[in-house]
DNA sequence: GTGTAATCGAGACGGTACGTCGAGTCTTGTG
DNA sequence: CACAAGACTCGACGTACCGTCTCGATTACAC
């Protein structure tokens, strides 16, 4: 099943308590914020991503950023989020493990490879590093859903009899997903479809000589 | 054999021209600048690497640092390179394509989990993501002389008929060294000798039941 | 009559429309800001006056400086206005032309000369002449005033038959002034009291014999 | 009788021994030097004379210039001097005060406004009054040298009963050349010929009616 | 209606770091 | 020795963001 839909980030949701006073929060506001820091984000990446230039763009003042937001990579997963929560929420299932992986890995490296995200995955993984609370933002908001997605393939696989019971999913989609992540952020090499192809063959098969 | 130790960074070797003029580079200099940004790279991670910071512990002006290194990432690159370049120059031999390729990524995941290496190497990914140059700089010094070392591996195993020549040593490597990756940059599992034996194992045999 | 109190000079006064909105102007820090300036202008003279002295004695960033003056030039003239605006500001009307110059020079001169003026309004006025905005700002502030309180003496003068209405007060002024200034800049004589007598009588009666 | 060509400034001339030992000092290089001093002294002011700038364009080592000057006004003086020195050396002489006196404020004040030479005076002027050797230097080779050649104007002046002998030459000189430097520096009005005669006519005829 | 309370924009504030420039000094090899 | 070349320290420059802080103005709900 798809990801149901994580809360958004930045400040606590207040809808907790019921009363609801004062003056409400802008959508207005929140919608053109996080317009802004998309474009900003596709375009220069984080480094372009300021404050002030959210600010500027969005006619909004700087207090009204930080007071949702606590960071701008917050904003920025916040953004991507809006980006990618529409697409591929749901497992393929093709009835064979070789297709469900390339329908689940070919439009993700589309995706991925149609515009600069590289830049903009690497420095929220940086900052994801020094900062913990901001690590588990981004873990449950971007890459959990991912996961999630995909492990049921290997549910099927099992089922089907096509790998073991024995197979442990994690490693098999850090096998997948790490290539394809390598490729991207170190860019040594193409991450095109032919190399989705390649470690999908080579993941199911192996290497040695049989 | 190992990486023949590709030349410094920063400015273009001067040593072009049999004529040595004008006052020679302080070694002094250039060694406390690179203590300096080694240890405050290591401990804070890029983001701690100011060029102010650095001057000031190296007792060294901006200007003259300036003078070597164009960026801080730069800077980042040759100390990491001089802090790592005296290890794993061998490419292992045990006979074995797993030992080998067990042998040369236990000790890699060893050291890079023994210090917060994973915020300065996501750090300088994502600046190579934006700048052209660096990311050639970064690809020559650190990338390739990995690579290169890790090839003789797959040749070997071909030689003895572990494996077929058709197998490609990149997509191996990248599936390889893309696991480790992955679990360094995204944390979101350990990264640890159990993970190692797993990639190995399951790259080497494959997913399918057989 | 004398100019009643020039505006301040810096960015042009932000009072215009009946809106006042955004934090209001630190009243403080302007404060802190000239007393720094003027405290190192009358101690070090002009190159004394870094921006990054003014906001380190002054506890004010550079910015808060940069926003408010564009050069440590307008602010030197805005100290020194603060320091001289109060003093001199009526006419002197003795009665007699030449008591009414010795009443306006004598206190001027002995102003000038109780500090080291003469190194910043050499500055100033060097500055003045490779800029023209500040030149048109050092004459506002801080030429004209001076003048204007100048010239009713002649105008009095006349009025009592003592010179006659062709003479050009413009011209008066700059043979007097002028002198002074010129032992104030170049010192190569003392700019005293007796000078002052002297170039008073001798511009009122003359050089040649009669 | 004008000076004869007082000594170049910077270190003391080292022709006094007469063992004359190492490689002599390079006239070439003195050349190139003053000339890229003068040039950029005339086009960007003092504060466009850079040591930087001028080893590059008269193609000389920094080191060169300091050992020769100790600063760029010091530089900057032997460049105007060099300049100045082959115009205006013999004090006018044509039987009258007035007609000796404009022969030689008016070629003055053509030469001086024929270049922005207020900005390079005011600089070294303000120099000046901070530094006391510079002082002696800057007066002893351009200002003692044009007041020497006035001087006997008013000597024959006297002579002639034109004026009394009790006449101090050198407030007059102030008055006169004071007024023109007012114009000169300040700008607040034009330094032009008419300017001359009306400080010419009045320091004679004096302000009063008679 | 009239608080009360949270929001909003605008924008100034103290900081930190940036990358550059010029001043002087020092250290080579060459003439 | 003088000189060119050029590396060095020091310190100021002016800019860009950071995250915080006042303001006056808005906009809701609660009384």
């Amino acid at each position: 099943m798809a990801d149901p839909s994580p809360p958004p980030s930045g400040r606590v949701s207040p809808s907790e308590g019921p009363v609801r006073r004062g003056r409400p929060r802008s959508e207005k506001a929140r919608t053109a914020i996080l317009a802004a820091a998309e474009d900003l984000l596709l375009n220069g990446g984080l480094e372009a991503v300021s404050m002030d230039a959210i600010a500027e763009r969005a006619s909004v003042s700087k207090a009204t950023i930080y007071r949702w937001w606590p960071a701008k990579e917050t904003l920025a997963v916040d953004a991507l989020y809006a980006d990618w929560s529409g697409s591929y929420t749901a497992t393929p299932d093709t009835g064979s493990l070789r297709e469900d992986l390339l329908a689940l890995l070919v439009p993700w490296v589309e995706r991925v490879t149609s515009r600069p995200y590289a830049r903009v995955i690497g420095a929220l993984l940086t900052k994801a590093r020094s900062d913990e609370k901001f690590a588990e933002e981004y873990e449950r908001r971007l890459v959990q859903p991912r996961r999630a997605l995909a492990r049921p393939i290997f549910a099927h696989a099992v089922e089907r009899g096509e790998i073991s019971s024995e197979i442990d999913p994690e490693v098999a989609l850090d096998l997948l997903y790490g290539s394809l992540y390598f490729r991207l952020l170190q860019a040594h090499l193409p991450l095109d479809e032919a190399f989705v192809v390649a470690i999908v063959e080579t993941t199911l098969s192996g290497l040695l000589a049989r």
